[in-house]
DNA sequence: TTCAAACTGTAACATTATAACATTTTAATA
DNA sequence: TATTAAAATGTTATAATGTTACAGTTTGAA
């Protein structure tokens, strides 16, 4: 396993005075292990296995905690939680779905796309975040 | 209330040989006479002034059905469900939401935009739908 | 008129998420 | 180094959202 993603979160609270506890280096550690989102109880599970009988808001605190720091988002669709692929901040995120094996990709843009920044000007409205979730079949399952 | 959008579901499924039941005409009239996305256990409390006792599975069904024959969206980060605003079926919506007062706002693109096609060309996806939802402030609130 | 498909009714249950309050941990400070 | 307040967790209960399974009804076509 890459440690660098866990890294970065160890320095993230160390410079920031959060404290890393054991729900919430654990929520992230299988979080990050995962190849797919997971669900928040099966984090729950996972966790089980260091913590003794967590419940729900165990690792309800430690996702909210780790998604309001931007190190992991939320698949709408799917109820799901997985680690942020890009390396820096951004307050938008892509996420292309399979529809056959369930796979997600982050397709991390800068900058929210032109388009969608004229139509929103048009209704008047002022950006502070975006999400698109985006269906269809990925390269091995087509 | 204009009707032409019930019109429309009417003639729909005339055309389409689906039953327009009680359930499914009178829960597509309270997500249309509704102002915002509404939850579909409003849904169905709202039904229940129509249909005795009505259970989940005769709220979730009806939006379902509209969901599936695109008369509905789903606003995933809610859980909420409102009409489709555009005139012709897409497979893709977007959806600016005011962190202030709530209120939804479909923007409708005909065409996924070019930034986005070439991301996902690139990452070798073949795309179905896709959705978007924008949280900001609307104008009212701003 | 009968028959199968489409649809609804109902009960039970599964999944996802939060509220409320007690307790513990931590680091700064007196 | 004892005190303290903020940050965080532990625990119980419950709320909110969504589904399964199967029985019964309606419909239109054979």
């Amino acid at each position: 396993m890459n440690n660098s993603f866990i890294d970065k979160a160890v320095i993230f609270c160390e410079q920031n005075k959060h404290r890393l506890t054991l729900p919430r280096l654990n929520v992230l550690k299988i979080i990050h292990s995962s190849a797919k989102p997971i669900k928040a109880y099966d984090i729950l599970k996972k966790l089980s296995i260091i913590i003794r009988n967590p419940h729900p808001p165990t690792a309800y605190r430690a996702i909210e905690f780790w998604k309001r720091h931007k190190f992991i988002h939320r698949i709408e669709s799917l109820n799901a939680y997985c680690t942020c692929k890009s390396d820096h901040l951004h307050s938008g995120g892509q996420f292309l779905i399979c529809n056959d094996c369930g796979t997600v990709i982050e397709s991390h843009l800068c900058n929210f796309p032109e388009v969608f920044k004229n139509a929103i000007k048009k209704k008047m409205f002022t950006l502070s975040n975006w999400n698109l979730e985006i269906n269809g079949t990925c390269k091995k399952c087509s």
